[in-house]
DNA sequence: AATCAAATTTGACTTATGTCAAAAAAAGCC
DNA sequence: GGCTTTTTTTGACATAAGTCAAATTTGATT
């Protein structure tokens, strides 16, 4: 029933049938409507989510102003990476940026699976990893890319985010303004019609 | 002796005097020329480094052009993450930018001492989430920072910079033309004096 | 000290992108 | 379905930043 997690986790790291179902045993599932705040600045993130349907959005406020760190889409794990391994306040907030269906597991339930088993613990790491591969990846994308172009690669990437994500919060996200992301989406239908 | 190692390393987790003893055994301890390639392209990284004086550079080649991914200032350590713990090939050179000397550890020490010991393992996740905090950090500056702010804030983190690193890789780094932070840089002169 | 090569600065210009304000469109709500 | 609020688009303009080429400075080498 939990293909969708099973195919991911496996792709980073190989589960037993015993591992896959102490897993399931302890993972619950939910939906949440558009714009429920999974994590708020300042609470501790109790939850690692993995994204069945949907569009989660992370947040932080700089000088008054939301800026979108990431957006995560489905079947990929979303949480507060600090927060979440240290339990301490988070910086971020946690959005659903539409009606989203996912798997969570608390904090406690995946402490007690890494005390059994370091199988989790790996996880764990590989997770970062693909965090911090993907966070380098975009950094070499705002040194090398114009606006267009980082615009571009997204689109490439998801094809269905501009339906999913609110122009403003992509604008954000990609480092220009609204303004532009605007004309330059104009400039691509244009093109592509 | 390692003292600045284990400042560094005691930053991070904490050791007993026998793990300390058993690393120190295995570093080596030497010193390059500015230029000195450590890692090239294709390469297999064998060692990660401690940095102890001068600055190292990490750089990738992008359509041709030279792209300056990270500098590593003293108390660092430096390696390339993936090419290093998967042993596959290194899309990234790293070269001294400045005469250097350094503590290294190969990758097959480093294989045995994670066999006998966690602590090894804990100490490599928490560098590996060291490098995911910067990075994202640098993200969020290219979001919400023109490059007249990003070069402020490198300045204010490490003053020195300027007499280290060409204006050139620095200007990569930052994701500006070399001839933009120039005029940076001459503006602040004008200001400060 | 003279010469060469590399790095940096400067000028002139173009293009990209931001800002502000207003208009238009879309989405949510009785 | 009409009203309100939010989001997106557009226009006009200002500013930031890139590009190219030339001049200058710096650093290395003899």
């Amino acid at each position: 029933m939990d293909s969708r997690l099973f195919d991911r986790i496996n792709g980073l790291i190989i589960l037993t049938a015993t591992q896959q179902s102490e897993l399931s045993g302890l993972v619950t599932h939910e939906s949440c409507l558009k714009g429920t705040l999974l994590l708020e600045e300042g609470q501790i993130c109790d939850r690692i989510y993995f994204l069945e349907e949907g569009v989660l959005r992370s947040s932080c406020s700089v000088d008054g102003k939301d800026v979108t760190r990431w957006f995560s889409f489905p079947t990929h794990f979303a949480t507060d990476y600090f927060s979440f391994v240290y339990q301490k306040p988070s910086e971020n907030n946690l959005v659903a940026e539409t009606d989203v269906t996912l798997l969570s597991l608390s904090y406690l339930a995946l402490q007690e699976l890494c005390r059994k088993d370091s199988v989790w613990i790996d996880l764990n790491r590989r997770l970062l990893e693909e965090y911090y591969l993907s966070t380098m990846e975009r950094v070499m994308q705002f040194q090398t890319l114009s606006t267009a172009e980082r615009y571009q690669q997204i689109l490439a990437e998801f094809p269905d985010i501009e339906t999913q994500v609110s122009l403003g919060h992509l604008a954000s996200f990609l480092g220009m303004s609204q303004e532009n992301l605007s004309r330059l989406r104009k400039r691509r239908q244009r093109l592509n019609t």
